[in-house]
DNA sequence: AGCCTACATGTAGACTGTCGACATGTGGAA
DNA sequence: TTCCACATGTCGACAGTCTACATGTAGGCT
């Protein structure tokens, strides 16, 4: 997957992971190959900043668990945080439309 | 239309519009915003150097003309632009296909 | 003549998100 | 004790897009 590709698009991807259940980065790395069966491989240095300018923009909370003496930091969908899914999904929507329209234009 | 999701599609874009016809630059940013019903408007500082990165690539050659006495530098596809453009189409396939797989997956 | 707009190309610097590499540490299995 | 999976995080490099600016022609309007 092309690096440039994915651009303006990780948040979407992050608070659509984040929807069903609250994870942590490691999972939400893992949850994202998982569902794009094996596609999605990106690396911490992406998705813990991008979950921290979330975070800061009000879209996520979240708070210190330990689990078998391993410290996760777990994030969880806010309000805002679902509103703003909502305006992702229907941005991709146009987004696709119009570069479709480009790519494939009707003959 | 955000700045970023641009990213990386942009050689798509402009060897598209140039698939049936060599155009110049200016024609090219019409195009884009003709084919999109004018949700692609890309300044002349996105497509002018981005083209030229396309000629360096050798995915397209340009020649200049001149025409009602204002000069224009045309631009038109190569074999090898054929081909990448071929490819930006699969590649934009399957980069839908996975965004929306974690976008709107099955329930 | 003077002015404005459309046409036409180009450059410069700022911005920012993604990347790869690195650092640090725990738990459990071989 | 060695190694890997788990887990978080930072850093600098990179690169493409953006806004703004610079330059110039053609043609219409007043």
């Amino acid at each position: 997957m092309n690096a440039d590709a994915l651009r303006g698009h990780m948040d979407a991807l992050l608070l659509s992971v984040l929807e069903r259940e609250p994870l942590h980065g490691y999972a939400i790395i893992e949850a994202l190959r998982e569902r794009s069966d094996g596609a999605l491989d990106v690396g911490t240095g992406t998705v813990y900043p991008a979950l921290r300018r979330l975070e800061r923009a009000g879209l996520l909370t979240s708070e210190w668990a330990t689990v078998t003496g391993r410290k996760r930091r777990t994030y969880r969908l806010t309000g805002d945080g679902r509103e703003a899914l909502a305006g992702e999904r229907s941005a991709w929507r146009s987004f696709t439309s119009v570069i479709g329209s480009v790519l494939d234009p009707l003959r």
